[in-house]
DNA sequence: AAAAACTATTTTTTT
DNA sequence: AATAGTTTTT
């Protein structure tokens, strides 16, 4: 590919430029969040193209899809080409499944083999857990899950997993002996798998090794801090220290480490490549200034990093702005106007809009509120669509067609719709099957031929099999085929019914059939399309990697999902201890939890380009009661002259509907709430963040007036501080009580 | 064996 | 509050 045409690089500075230019060797580049790392490793990619490399001698490897598309596209720009055939740009993942399926048979597998989620490992578990009597409660089984999913991540053998509490007194190496047995029978991999199995077999076989460290002269790897031990490790069978291994990460960024990422990754690379150079990005195109300096002023509270500072030739930009609302519903709608308000009358579009919050859930109330208020908006949720019961149910009858030793999907499909074989007939069948080593479909004829089964459970069986057996003979398209399978199995009947049934109708139908296309077009899109592949697209791509974000609608998504990504106006909702940092990440130990929060909180604010607007709730519904959590302690790490104004809160919605209005309170709709611009003295963070409900009694002052939603207006007489701050008001209606802080509110009136 | 009633659990984040 | 999983009833 040595095409003439020579590579822009003016629209790079020095140090992007350098790390571009570089030769031989291995390189470590630091690149800041907005530093232009993208920018870098594509021209970088391009440059070697260019240069000469053979596109077969390039392997860039990303965490997500969604990133991989990207880089492939801004590539194929950079060279003017519409396809490099022998190019590798994938995800981990991804390289491990194609791995795998060229050297099936070396671990006991087919090419066909099956990529078991989350759920499908739990229920192969359940299994396992089963067969060695284990009092297996369904946490048990989920503990034993992660287990088992952590070894893998740290390259371990299942065998050699750290039992979990909930079930101590289980030996993991039959645990997980049993486990693997029954991985093998059906013909799946997990996703640990994905990544251990092939290091593992690189590890053994050197030759193999060897050739692929000849293949790929070049590999790239994004996002480097995110990596667990298990893919360094497979990295560098094929990437040795003297190696052209480009890495690309950001210690700060790095928010996986639930998942087994190892920050020491990058951290210790300079070691493990004694050679590397170290170059940093640390110039952001992205943000204004006072968002930058948010974030900067938020990281700058973690212990454990390499540290930079992201500087900017921009100019400060919009403050940030604070909110408070009295519940999430408050706060909702609060966000709703003001995204309504910035469209009106700042000439920002609802496309331009991101709303990034802690966890999926916290999104259900915005996304009422924008439908009444007739916004558009699109929730990029991990795969909300294949995670319908019936979808699932359907797709259980795909993965059979593709692989009949999948268990999971066995158990599943057979129970859709019911055809008389219950539970005493299917573990009848699996103890059959078992003794045999077989998986249970493999079985089942020999199972009605020798009566395991009897009865209406032996026809409903019998024809179960008959319909997967007319479907394999069907050589149409595949989706054709699916639909024929659906069809004769009596799941399309099932659930017109059932969409009758619930007369509403939420159209169950409807979503097999989205399936049933959504097949199709993989089929008009994928050159040799395959059943298999449609499937292990739908395991290792989400609908983050599809999401069209710039539809123009406003993004809602997880702060992991918005990863990579910018958005000129961000929304951080949420920011209460407990919600953001996650009460849970921060009981781990050592404050690692909390670190990675924060390092979340900074993945959060770096994500804007202009304005930068955080909310909380003093009151949120969570399992089904109200929880009073103070702010975020990142707020409170905030520099005070980031923030725009004084934030004015809400008054609390009484019984009745809201109360008089008091002068200085944001009327109902404005957008906006802000008091006058505050003198520098006056603004200190700890005000805004005590304003905010904060530690000791929320900047409440004896004499202050204050709010109650229940008991009304009254005087502050004494503050009582500790970790649930209360305060003994004297009520103008009821008297003198002693209420909770986080229920009261300033106010004048 | 299937449907209905009840219960425990969950909200961390995803390849 | 919602759901997945478990137990009881038919």
């Amino acid at each position: 590919m040595s095409a003439g045409a020579a590579l822009e690089l003016d629209s790079l500075n020095a140090i992007q430029r350098d790390a571009v230019l570089h030769d031989e060797g291995p390189l470590l580049l630091l690149a800041g969040a907005g530093s232009g790392k993208t920018r870098v490793v594509t021209h970088r990619i391009a440059r070697l193209l260019i240069e000469g490399a053979a596109p077969d001698s390039v392997l860039a490897l990303t965490f997500t899809n969604r990133a991989a598309r990207e880089m492939r596209e801004r590539v194929f720009a950079l060279l003017g080409a519409d396809d490099l055939p022998g190019l590798t740009i994938s995800t981990f993942h991804s390289l491990g499944a194609r791995f795998l399926r060229q050297h099936a048979t070396a671990v006991g597998r087919t090419r066909a083999f099956t990529i078991y989620d989350d759920d499908d490992q739990s229920a192969v578990l359940r299994e396992a857990l089963a067969d060695l009597n284990a009092g297996l409660t369904a946490k048990g089984v989920r503990a034993w899950r992660r287990a088992i999913d952590q070894a893998k991540n740290a390259g371990l053998d299942a065998r050699e997993a750290t039992p979990p509490s909930e079930g101590a007194f289980l030996d993991p190496a039959e645990v997980g002996a049993r486990y693997e047995l029954l991985m093998e029978r059906a013909d799946a991999f997990d996703f640990g798998d994905l990544i251990l199995r092939p290091a593992q077999i690189l590890t053994e076989v050197q030759s193999l090794a060897e050739r692929y460290r000849e293949r790929w002269r070049w590999v790239l790897v994004d996002e480097f801090q995110d990596t667990n031990r298990a893919q360094y490790a497979w990295l560098r069978t094929f990437a040795p220290p003297d190696s052209n291994l480009f890495v690309v990460g950001d210690d700060d960024q790095s928010i996986y480490g639930w998942r087994g990422a190892e920050v020491e990754n990058i951290l210790q690379f300079p070691h493990e490549y004694p050679r590397a150079r170290v170059v940093r990005l640390e110039q952001n195109y992205r943000s204004d200034g006072h968002i930058l300096r948010a974030a900067n002023g938020v990281i700058a509270h973690n212990d454990r990093r390499l540290g930079k500072d992201l500087w900017t030739e921009r100019g400060e930009g919009t403050r940030i702005e604070l909110y408070e609302g009295h519940d999430a519903r408050a706060e909702a709608r609060w966000v709703a106007e003001r995204i309504a308000g910035l469209c009106r009358d700042e000439g920002y579009a609802p496309g331009d809009v991101a709303v990034l919050m802690r966890a999926n859930h916290l999104s259900l109330d915005l996304e009422e509120t924008l439908t009444r208020a007739g916004l558009r908006y699109a929730v990029v949720r991990g795969r909300s669509f294949y995670d319908r019961a019936e979808v699932r149910d359907a797709i259980a009858y795909v993965r059979l067609l593709v692989n009949p030793n999948d268990d999971v999907a066995f158990r599943r499909a057979i129970g859709v719709p019911t055809r008389g074989v219950g539970k005493t007939s299917l573990a009848r069948l699996a103890e059959f099957a078992d003794g045999r080593d077989q998986s249970a479909l493999a079985a089942a004829p020999a199972a009605i031929e020798a009566a395991v089964v009897r009865g209406r459970a032996r026809t409903g069986l019998a024809e179960f099999l008959a319909a997967l057996d007319a479907a394999g003979e069907d050589d149409g398209r595949p989706s054709a085929q699916v639909r024929g399978l659906l069809e004769r199995a009596g799941v399309m009947e099932q659930l017109a019914n059932e969409d009758v049934e619930r007369e509403a109708g939420e159209g169950r139908q409807a979503n097999v059939e989205r399936l049933l296309q959504a097949i199709e077009s993989y089929e008009q899109e994928t050159p040799d399309a395959t059943l298999a592949g449609y499937l292990e697209q739908v395991k290792l791509v989400s609908e983050v990697d599809v999401a069209q974000l710039s539809g123009g609608a406003v993004s809602l998504m997880t702060v992991h999902a918005a990863k990579g990504l910018e958005f000129p106006v961000v929304f951080v909702i949420g920011l209460e201890d407990g919600v953001f940092p996650n009460a849970r990440a921060l009981d781990d130990l050592e404050g690692a939890g909390e670190e990675e929060e924060r390092r979340l909180c900074y993945v959060a604010l770096t994500r804007a380009e202009r304005r930068l607007i955080l909310t909380r709730a003093r009151q949120r519904r969570t399992f089904g009661d109200v929880r009073h959590n103070a702010p975020s302690r990142f707020l409170r790490e905030l520099p005070r002259d980031v923030v725009e104004s004084r934030y004015v809160p809400e008054p609390p919605p009484t019984q009745r509907g809201w109360p008089r209005r008091a002068a200085g309170w944001p009327r109902e709709h404005d957008p906006v709430a802000v008091a006058p611009a505050p003198s520098d003295d006056e603004l200190c963070m700890d005000a805004v963040y005590d304003e905010f409900g904060g530690a000791d009694g929320p900047g409440f002052r004896p004499g202050m007036r204050v709010w109650h939603a229940q008991l009304g207006a009254g005087r502050v007489r004494k503050i009582n501080p500790g970790m649930r701050p209360s305060l003994t008001i004297d009520f103008d209606d009821v008297g003198q009580r002693k209420v909770l802080a986080s229920f009261v509110a300033p106010y004048e009136g």
